[in-house]
DNA sequence: ACGCGCTTGTGACCTAAATCACAAAGTCTG
DNA sequence: CAGACTTTGTGATTTAGGTCACAAGCGCGT
C-alpha cells in the first residue's frame, strides 16, 4: 500500500481528519483514536478512513487504534504544512478582508504575508498588520516574502487578469474565491470555491426533496403506493 | 436519457454552466453555443458537457448547439432558483458580514433576508439593509420570512448547535463555514466549505510537484532518466 | 432535392473511488 | 499463556463517473 500514489479523493480528506486530529490532541485524555471515532468525527465510514490513512502507511496498531500525536505528525508532514506556507490575498474588497483576518490560516499552517489591490484608495492602507501594495507591485513582493500561494479575492472580470500575474510571478498554487473560471499554465494548480454554487446545489437538492415530499402528500392522499421510496440524499 | 436521476457530480457543474451562459447572455451577439465553447468557459470537455446536457433533455440542435436563452432558462428551473430563495445567515464576524454584503447571491437567485447573532454588541444593529436578530428569535423569523437555507458562519464551537437551532427551524438546507463538522437529521442537507481545508490540499500538491521537480534537477545532474516522466497533475 | 459539413446524443468502454468482508495482529483477562 | 475480544490493513467486488467514438440529425448551399 505504502508508496502507491495517494488519490485525490484521499488527500479532500486528509485536511478533515486532521481537525477532527486537532481538536483530539487538545484534550490530553484521549492519546489513542480508532477508525470509527475518527469517522464519526469526520462525518465519514471507518472503512474509509482505514484506507485512507493506509495510503500514508502502517500508522495504526491493531486491537488499539492510531496514535493521536503521531498520526497528527505524519498527516501534517504529508500534506506539507511542517512549517508555515506563505500566502498572498489579491483583491481586499469584503472577502479579501475577512480572509485576511481570518485566524483559521495561522492554525493550519498558513501565513498570510502579503496583500495587493489596484485601487488607490486601499492601496498603501494596513489590513491587520499588513500594508496593501499595489498589484504591479506583485512579482516582487512575492519574491521577496517567498510567497508560494496566491488567494484571489477579486470580483470576476480581473481574476484572469490576477491569475496570469501571479503564473508570471512563479506562483503555482491559486486558490480563487472569484465567480469566473481561469485559465494557468499547465505546471499551476488552482482550486475554485465558489459561494454560490455552492447554494445553487443546495437549491437542487432542496427543490428535489420538496417535490418528493410532495408527491408522497398526494400519493398518500389518493391511497397509492409511495412513488419514490428511496429518496437518496447527496454525500 | 431523460427522467434519469441526475448524477451528483453533474449537479455540482450545472451552476457552472449556468455561469458561462450568463455572461453569454450578458452580449446579446451570440445567441447559440456549441459543447465545445460551453466546455472552453467551464474549464471542462465537450463531451462530458453533452452528456451533463442531455441528463436534462434534449434541449441542443445537432449541427447548431444550444440555444442560449432556453438552456439558461432549463438549467435554471432545473436547480429551482426560477423564483428567489430566501437564506438566512448566522454569525457575522468577518466572514458573516462579507457573505451578507456579496453581491453575487442576488444575482444568482437568493435573498439574503434574515441575520442572527448571539452577541449583544451585534445584535439590534444593521449589516446592510437588515437588522441582525438574536439567535433564540430564529424559528419565528424563518417561519415569518420563509427562509430555506441556513448559513453557518459562526466560529466551529457553536457550529453544531446552531445547526440544530437550524434542523428545529425546519430549514433542511444548510452551508456549513465553520472549520466544523455538523450533525443533522437524516431530512437535511449539509454542505461544506472550509477555507483551510482547500488550501491544505493545495499545499499537499504544491510539495508533490516540487518533490517531482527538485527529483528531477537531481536525476538531470546526475546525468539518470527522469524519475517521475509523467507529472500528473490534480483535476 | 440532395449531399456536405457540423454538432448533438448516447451506447460502449475505461478509470477511480467506495464498500465489503475477513485474515492478521495486537491487547486484556483470568 | 491460552483464548476472547478489538481493531487494523487490504484484497475483492461494486458503484459512480469520465472518456471515446460514431451514428443520427440538422442547416445550408447549390
Amino acid at each position: 500500500m505504502r508508496n502507491r500514489p495517494i488519490p485525490e479523493a484521499t488527500v479532500a480528506r486528509l485536511p478533515v481528519y486532521l481537525q477532527a486530529l486537532l481538536s483530539l490532541a487538545e484534550d490530553r485524555r484521549q492519546m489513542t483514536v480508532s477508525s470509527d471515532e475518527l469517522a464519526q468525527m469526520a462525518g465519514v465510514n471507518a472503512a474509509k478512513v482505514r484506507k485512507d490513512l493506509s495510503y500514508l502507511g502502517s500508522y495504526g496498531t491493531r486491537g488499539v487504534g492510531y496514535d493521536v500525536e503521531y498520526l497528527l505528525y505524519q498527516i501534517t508532514r504529508e500534506l506539507g504544512l511542517t512549517q508555515d506556507l506563505p500566502a498572498a490575498i489579491i483583491g481586499l474588497g469584503n472577502l479579501g478582508r475577512a480572509l485576511a483576518s481570518f485566524k483559521g490560516f495561522a492554525e493550519r499552517g498558513f501565513k498570510i504575508s502579503a496583500l495587493f489591490d489596484v485601487d488607490d484608495s486601499v492601496v498603501g492602507t494596513n489590513v491587520g498588520r499588513i500594508k496593501v501594495r499595489h498589484l504591479d507591485d506583485l512579482k516582487d513582493i512575492v519574491a521577496e516574502e517567498g510567497v508560494v500561494i496566491g488567494i484571489i479575492a477579486t470580483p470576476p472580470a480581473p481574476a484572469q487578469l490576477v491569475a496570469e500575474r501571479l503564473a508570471d510571478a512563479g506562483i503555482k498554487s491559486i486558490l480563487n474565491f472569484a465567480p469566473a473560471v481561469v485559465k494557468v499554465p499547465p505546471d499551476v494548480t488552482v482550486r475554485k470555491v465558489d459561494l454560490s454554487i455552492e447554494l445553487q446545489i443546495l437549491s437542487f437538492y432542496q427543490q428535489r426533496n420538496q417535490a418528493i415530499a410532495t408527491a408522497r402528500e398526494a400519493s398518500r392522499r389518493l391511497g397509492t403506493s409511495d412513488p419514490s421510496p428511496q429518496a437518496r440524499r447527496p454525500h
